[in-house]
DNA sequence: CGGGATCCGACTTGATACTG
DNA sequence: CAGTATCAAGTCGGATCCCG
């Protein structure tokens, strides 16, 4: 993590647990969300930066370069004039979507608990 | 995350996506680690500290109070001399186990992926 | 349009020492 | 034993400007 976020290879390289791995890959700040944006959708650069609310495009860059290099997310240029960039989930990033499902309806469970805590 | 952490709860109090709510949770560093530990034992302060290579007391101390805020883990504490605290779930933190679960699958899988890209 | 480069502050985290 | 206090270091992320 979470960040935060990216434990280097170099550092030891065998986890404790497994979950650090994939928290790793999708955690952060923006990592879910763009996922969760991507899960149904092909978006551009520009169509996911309206999406995410108050997200620069240097953190935008910056996250989609990260889950291109864990080969989660695809990157398509299309060499226009004006440039077109296509982002989507690669298959193995697919295999990911029940996980953040997972995530997603405990969340919803656990705000659903603090609400009737109030 | 996970950290890079905490939502506050003043910034948007509704999540695009809940899985931001989970992540809040369970992200970040070490709350997955010490959920992990937690998840079938009943663990001391130094016990923890102990299975969570180069913590520091303070980092345990702190991560320990938010799982404790949120409702995931009971602290016991024993007044006697020397001093007892445990640590375990609560049973709303158990329902978060299975969540983990599938965090914990989904890294053994992109694990062994990347050896093979190797 | 889709970024890269640079700068900078705020917040997180770590190391170390100390205490009831 | 189970922490707190203090200080230093690191990281994250935003702002701004620029380019092909």
């Amino acid at each position: 993590m979470i960040t935060q976020n990216k434990t280097t290879d170099t550092d030891n390289c065998n986890y404790i647990c497994p979950v650090e791995a994939t928290l790793d890959v999708i955690g952060g700040k923006w990592k879910p969300l763009i996922l969760w944006q991507l899960k149904d959708d092909i978006l551009r650069f520009n169509s996911l930066q309206q999406t995410l609310p108050g997200i620069s495009p240097k953190m935008l860059t910056k996250q989609l370069r990260e889950l291109e290099e864990d080969g989660i997310v695809k990157r398509e240029m299309y060499p226009e004039i004006p440039p077109r960039v296509e982002y989507s989930l690669t298959d193995f990033g697919r295999t990911i979507i029940p996980v953040l499902e997972a995530l997603a309806q405990w969340g919803i469970e656990y705000m659903d608990q603090k609400d009737t805590m109030k």
